[in-house]
DNA sequence: TCTAGTATAAGGGAATAGACCTTAAAAGGC
DNA sequence: GCCTTTTAAGGTCTATTCCCTTATACTAGA
């Protein structure tokens, strides 16, 4: 278990099914990602660090703390504000 | 010019080859990664960021922040203490 | 101007690993 | 047990990666 990514799709009660469709991607792609058989793309992260609410950085273990930075304006905000 | 990655390095004032050598990867690989012609792959960017002191999220583009979340305790750290 | 040195980028190709598809195995409910 | 849902494995085909070599750009000095 390379990423924390299975745990926070577990706590947001989503498939692997249901996010891979949200980033575009199959399942199995998906689940070689959770399993750490790929690599994740960095645009793939980025959208995963969105949907999560949380940073790259506590996704890939570089930090312990949750609560993402505020997002830039102009590529980050993939989610936000209008 | 999709990554800050370039800016960083120049004001570390490290050159493409000493970078990719701390890296372990060729400098025309590193020199594609500036470019945006190479997608990162994220040990690669962790790395980075750990060299420039700072997040994941800033050289991607998700944050202004330039400060580093703190770092966590097993995997993250690459730099620090013994 | 010419050369030499340093730094970054382009071109090409072998090897990799990525993404998908199908299928198999778990997991959960009845 | 059976059926459904969910996740993982196996296999293939393609695109990407990474490196090597070469080219270009830039600077300094004679």
């Amino acid at each position: 278990m390379y990423y924390r990514i299975r745990d926070l799709r577990e706590d947001k009660d989503l498939t692997q099914a249901q996010l891979s469709k949200l980033l575009g991607i199959h399942q199995t792609t998906y689940s070689d990602y959770e399993l750490g058989n790929l690599n994740i793309p960095i645009p793939i992260i980025s959208k995963l660090a969105n949907l999560f609410e949380t940073s790259v950085d506590y996704l890939v273990n570089l930090t312990d703390e949750k609560t993402p930075y505020p997002r830039a304006g102009k590529e980050g905000r993939k989610g936000g504000l209008p």
